[in-house]
DNA sequence: AATGAATGAGCATTCATTCAT
DNA sequence: TATGAATGAATGCTCATTCAT
């Protein structure tokens, strides 16, 4: 099932970089300054209160030009979400590629989580507040990219099992849930905090109690 | 005239109270009515995509009697958190009241999130996405109610650290964070799955490896 | 206050009393009510800004019993109206009846126009502004009272010209209009000004040019 | 005061007249087309009444566009006062600039007075009925070119005095009053006669008794 | 007569989307 | 490609009126 994952996640790549390539410049950074925008104005007023006027305002084009992007509103946000979740995954299989240890590897992902995250806050904010405004989207998020990042979790810790590094009495799915929701957490609350503070420490904590947590000792 | 407006004061407030007290039951009714529509309508439609006009016909009433229990569309969306959270908290610190182990006391937090959550799904739903579908609510939620259940987990937890049973290397309201994180990750996917299946087991899963996460041996 | 008030509605009763003797006290005195905390609420709000809900909470009843008394709110603006412009012109004819001179009758009508109006601010503003907010009020007003009231003066000026007191060569009814419109003009700026004096002196103003406009010499 | 309002009157004109010629001919077109259905509907039914949908309507243009020119149905009427007033004001301080003798100067404020609304049933409609539907707007009204119009009949007056062709024993600001609230009235009067006849030969009947009535002789 | 909860028609305004230029 | 004026469907909320008690 990963080895599926990964080959459709290449075949999309392909697809994605082949039409990219295939366009002038400026299409390519009108789409990203679009999606920019977005981002930000979705993470400012949320989806629902922002205009798609708004959008365009803020990218410096007229209304009219964001419909040669993009479909429909819809489509902006799950753009947003496809483009970072495409680079977040991507990145993740190169950083996980070179390590073998699944303990290096757990913690390479939080690294990752909280880095990522917490270096764009308004990504963050429209990851961890806007994409669940809805059961619609949250379903379609759930069935892509979403799975893939659990299924990367997951595959880590049957691989730890395998190595007698981790406990055998866990289910390795349930397990990667809750690292992910343990790590996702820390990520709502620190948007949500009024203190502002790094997100990226955040992360030890997490390896800290969840590696003694599945550790087959 | 102060005397006659008191005498008045009274025959109202009479008539106030033996009005309602042969009502209290529609009155109730009606309002109990309103949110349990609303709680179905926005499980399934998303807050921003559901009518009043859609609560009121699922709560078989005209739409301006809504106006009559709710000053707006917004407000039944609070109270439906309001009232499920204020019945959690309390529920929670009555079980919790009789529990001196602090293992025992993650266990039942543990236990009654699942149970309720996976008793109501349509209420699951609001919580897991609806709520958090603004940063708006999120914040109000996260400083209300929600604070609160944190800070049981957190104190739970450093009863459990003097009791030297929990490692002191880690941070209570972290760790806080983090068992809340995996519990509502665990719900947040049980609701979004299309196989359906009991929420309250996967509790255990999340006992098992927290509580070895944090054990001081 | 409160004793004007007192005498005001006796005034009132005692005008109404044909009708009003044959309804039980309470009745009339609700009604009465009503239509004072309407005036009132009119004056404040405007009609179409006034709540059905306003009127009866200022009455202190409930707001169906509104609808024991009128049939619509128009009705009460309709009722305020007829009420007062029965009082004033049964007024007239009480107060003209001892008069032979037209100059002197023009004068009394001046002054009681003046006086009137001048001494209930709140049914002044509601004959100055609110009943003028629609055409389809203004053309029953104008066909109901009003044009009884331009008739009193228009026969009078009539009845100087025949005395060779008064020019021959204006048209009395237009004549009416034009002494109605300059003493209307000066109560609906007493009404709109933020300074406060009184109404009644203008009715000098408005004789000392009329009179030497349309006399004979 | 009058200087300096003529002054910002015709600084107005002047920043009016340059945006609109800079705007292509259908905006101007369609602001205008607006401000005339929605005097015809308004003169129909009252503001009140009258739907900004029935206003498109007529204006044969979608509901929403109406909001591309106006920022609500509020600001519709008063851009209809202030269009006619601005107008109003601006062509009687032309035909008065060549006028010496303030009893002609009366005479011609009369003539226009008339023969302006006596020219627009609909926008005397709206002046006469609508306009003073509510204290808020008469106060505006009252405070912006109302004001202006009564001065320029007040300093009229104020020449005849210092010409000794008017009475020194009456108050000019009054006297202004009463010639404009007699102006006022038969315009009320034309409008909601079931008769249809020529409103301007009335200016007559009022300056005949008006003019006498100031005479210093 | 009196109440006031319930009704439901009615409407200003917004904003995603389209399309003529 | 790009524009932005125009569109018109969509909806939360109000409030005059009714009616069961």
């Amino acid at each position: 099932m990963n080895g599926d994952s990964f080959i459709c996640i290449c075949i999309f790549n392909m697809a994605r970089s082949t039409q990219t390539l295939s366009r002038p410049r400026s299409v390519t950074d009108k789409r990203s300054a679009i999606l920019k925008a977005a981002t930000k104005v979705f993470a400012q007023k949320g989806f629902f209160n922002s205009k798609v006027a708004d959008i365009a305002e803020k990218a410096k084009i007229a209304d009219g030009t964001v419909y040669l992007y993009f479909k429909s509103k819809d489509e902006i946000l799950h753009s947003i979400f496809d483009r970072a979740m495409e680079a977040f995954i991507s990145e993740g299989k190169t950083q996980l590629a070179d390590l073998k240890d699944p303990i290096e590897k757990l913690r390479r992902i939080a690294e990752l989580h909280h880095s990522r995250l917490g270096s764009d806050r308004n990504l963050a904010v429209v990851f961890q507040v806007e994409l669940r405004g809805s059961t619609k989207f949250m379903r379609e998020f759930s069935a892509a990219g979403f799975a893939d990042y659990l299924n990367i979790i997951r595959k880590t810790i049957e691989e730890g099992q395998k190595a007698k590094i981790f406990r055998k009495d866990i289910k390795p799915i349930i397990a990667a849930k809750i690292f992910y929701g343990a790590l996702d957490e820390l990520v709502t609350n620190w948007i949500l905090s009024k203190k502002r503070y790094p997100l990226a420490p955040m992360a030890d904590e997490v390896l800290k109690i969840f590696l003694k947590g599945i550790s087959a000792k």
